[in-house]
DNA sequence: ATCGCCGGTTGG
DNA sequence: CAACCGGCGATA
């Protein structure tokens, strides 16, 4: 569309409605297509984007015109073709997943001038030593901000200010310096081994301006990143903005100062600890095109890039890249369709693909680049199981005597070691030596965990929290609960009972957030501990170079239960954890203690065999007609009276329409969900399994649409290849 | 008669 | 999504 002549346009706000608004283009007005807009909706203004011409006919009283056109680039047609894509697919309102992309509503703003001074060459009638100090620093004739020269001299703000009235210093305003400054491709290219040059030319095939996924499928220690950040130099040569995902717990300092290191500046950074106003500034200067590569988050997907080139999915089997809440949309996917759409490259890099990613690589559409480290000095660690039903523990212990041994042996030798355990809190669940009773959260179907350095019993489903009893609630007894089960702070405590000298930290999600995480990561890797107690956040954490042995107290992980994707997240999360192990130069050890060595996940751990694991899954997968050999949609019915959600969920299952035969539809349900209720309502789960050719998300639109109409506090949500199944 | 809460609707 | 509107039960 261009410029827009009409004086009516239609414009998508960004809030939760499922088609764009008409409005009116005040009188010198000037708007095209993807111009960023305020407009009044209701008693309220929102920000929407200029959608194109209007569709429907709007009664002329009923218009209101555009409040006011942003400063700003208009959004690029591949971006607005994103968000109708995504809306789309997830089922998700436009408006919505519009929303995503206009993150701030500060982004608009102009960026503030900044104050500086400079000396006149006047001096002033009376000299102090303060003001001395001043003029000796500014001889230089460079403008100093205020702040800077405070910092300098010592003296204060006032001093400066008295010395402008006195004519002495001018104050002047400059343009803000740019957020980052422009990379470097060629700054400080690395230096590859063969096995990383001939990945990178695999990479190469792939022409910079036309779309392409590549996985990038190299151990632990091949050296992915030196090969990916190649890939990004050559896209920053073209003159195309790259931008690289990372799961967030994985944006550290590290990451960005290797970024630093090859490209002679910091690239634009993305993530959620940034303040509102370093938001809005990023945003503005990647729309402008001041910022050429971007490390962040999953959400810098949706930035406005003029001309998007590369998109790197770094550990894109991680979970994190799933949204479950607002949108649901899976960011490695989105990506594939960015880059479709904006004609760009993506890598989709880790040591352990996705299922659906190793698939599609098997299936030539995505180029499979591998490392197997053959070059690298990675070596792959040496992986026992240990039995549980045979050598297990002794009682009121969790550390398997053959495993007590190891660790004994690797502290003597000054090694780091870690336990392993996906178990927050102290146990997972306490209960009354004399009555008997479990202690359970009153919302959601799950125990309460006893969190003993806090002193609580906490919900891990919706946070609940009581002070742990002294006397049981139920039956009054005094002194009688009692801890089943382990949980790290538990683990903790055995490990500081057994192996007393060593120097331990333990690393848990709910220990101080993300930033405090990351300094735990970086203490690690100086070697200021020895033994290292964690959960789920140390198999993502940064490498750890003196770590040589780790122990995994439960590799069972959920394999028990009902998730499709069970075998998967476990291969996954040991195969991430046990590399820990041994990574510079020598092979390390790691150790699992395990009910089933028979399970094939094991056996492919032990054998250092991940083919076999992903020969092993995709079969069951093909067998059952799971992804990604079919699709899933998952709907969650639910309501504060379990007989009203059940009740609307078998409404929806006898109405769903009929599909052809070649779609292979089959509905599942309803059935209480695994965990049936959740901050005080009731879940009920209708489970879409279809052919992968199949329209699921057009299916599902349909079946709503005709299906029971939502009313009172009932909700409906779909899930479009759901990732997890609680 | 009035207040406050809840659920449902609306917004251009 | 957030504001508003109307209905209804609790309250003065």
């Amino acid at each position: 569309m261009g410029r827009i002549s009409a004086d009516i346009v239609s414009v998508m706000v960004s809030v939760a409605v499922d088609k764009p608004y008409s409005y009116r283009v005040p009188d010198g007005m000037d708007v095209c297509r993807g111009s960023v807009v305020q407009v009044p909706l209701g008693p309220r203004k929102v920000m929407g984007v200029v959608w194109g011409e209007p569709k429907d006919q709007v009664a002329h009283n009923r218009l209101k015109d555009i409040d006011l056109a942003f400063d700003t680039p208009p959004l690029t047609d591949e971006l607005m073709a994103l968000v109708d894509w995504i809306a789309k697919y997830t089922l998700a309102q436009p408006g919505m997943v519009l929303r995503g992309v206009l993150r701030s509503p500060e982004a608009f703003g102009e960026d503030k001038p900044i104050a500086v001074f400079r000396f006149t060459g006047e001096l002033p009638d009376r000299m102090t030593s303060a003001r001395q100090r001043v003029i000796d620093v500014m001889q230089d004739g460079f403008a100093w901000q205020k702040r800077a020269l405070v910092g300098e001299t010592g003296v204060s703000p006032s001093v400066i200010e008295g010395m402008v009235k006195l004519g002495v210093l001018e104050q002047s305003f400059v343009p803000p310096p740019p957020i980052v400054q422009p990379p470097n491709p060629d700054h400080a290219p690395l230096q590859l081994n063969d096995e990383q040059k001939a990945a990178l030319e695999l990479l190469r095939e792939h022409k910079p301006d036309e779309f392409g996924v590549s996985l990038l499928d190299g151990v632990t220690g091949s050296g992915k990143t030196e090969v990916f950040f190649e890939a990004v130099a050559d896209c920053l040569r073209a003159g195309r903005q790259a931008v690289i995902l990372l799961p967030e717990i994985a944006l550290t300092h590290t990451f960005l100062k290797r970024f630093e290191d090859r490209f002679g500046a910091r690239p634009g950074e993305w993530h959620s600890d940034m303040t509102p106003v370093q938001r809005a500034r990023m945003w503005r200067s990647v729309a402008r095109g001041k910022v050429q590569a971007v490390v962040g988050a999953r959400s810098a997907l949706f930035l406005p890039y003029p001309d998007l080139g590369l998109i790197v999915i770094d550990e894109e089997h991680d979970t994190a890249f799933k949204q479950a809440d607002r949108v649901n949309y899976h960011a490695r996917d989105m990506a594939v369709v960015r880059a479709h759409l904006a004609k760009a490259r993506v890598i989709l890099s880790s040591a352990t693909p996705s299922v659906e990613s190793r698939n599609n690589a098997d299936q030539g559409r995505y180029a499979h680049v591998k490392m197997l480290g053959r070059f690298a000095d990675a070596k792959m660690p040496d992986i026992t199981a240990i039995d549980m039903k045979e050598d297990g523990p002794e009682k009121g212990e969790w550390i398997a005597p053959k495993l007590a041994r190891e660790i004994f042996s690797a502290l003597d030798k000054k090694e780091q070691v870690l336990l392993f355990l996906n178990r927050r809190g102290y146990a997972p669940l306490t209960l009354c030596r004399d009555c008997g009773y479990q202690y359970q959260c009153p919302d959601c179907s799950a125990w309460l965990v006893d969190h003993r350095f806090r002193g609580v019993l906490q919900c891990h489903h919706c946070g609940h929290e009581v002070q742990k009893p002294k006397t049981c609630k139920e039956c009054g007894a005094e002194d009688s609960l009692i801890p089943i089960g382990p949980g790290i702070e538990r683990i903790a405590e055995e490990a500081a009972r057994r192996f007393p000298e060593a120097r331990r930290v333990i690393l848990s999600s709910d220990m101080g957030g993300i930033v405090a995480a990351r300094e735990r990561f970086e203490e690690i890797a100086r070697g200021d501990y020895d033994l290292i107690i964690g959960t789920q956040l140390v198999a993502k954490g940064h490498h750890f170079p003196k770590l040589n042995l780790v122990g995994v107290l439960d590799a069972d992980l959920g394999l028990a239960h009902g998730d499709p994707r069970a075998a998967e997240k476990t291969f996954q999360i040991l195969t991430q954890v046990t590399g820990r192990a041994g990574r510079t130069g020598k092979a390390g050890r790691a150790f699992l203690q395990t009910y089933v060595p028979e399970h094939a996940v094991m056996q492919a751990m032990v054998c250092g065999d991940r083919e076999a694991f992903y020969t092993h899954e995709l079969r069951a997968r093909e067998a059952a007609g799971l992804p990604p050999f079919g699709r899933l949609a998952a709907l969650i019915i639910s309501a504060t009276e379990h007989d009203v959600a059940f009740g609307h969920a078998r409404g929806l299952a006898v109405m769903a329409p009929k599909a052809p035969d070649e779609a292979k539809l089959k509905l599942f349900g309803p059935a209480d969900a695994p965990v049936a209720m959740v901050r005080g309502r009731h879940r009920v789960r209708l489970l879409v399994q279809a052919d992968k050719q199949f329209d699921l998300s057009g299916y599902v639109r349909y079946w709503l649409n005709e299906g029971p109409k939502v009313t009172g506090n009932l909700r409906v949500q779909v899930d479009i290849d759901p990732m997890s199944f609680y």
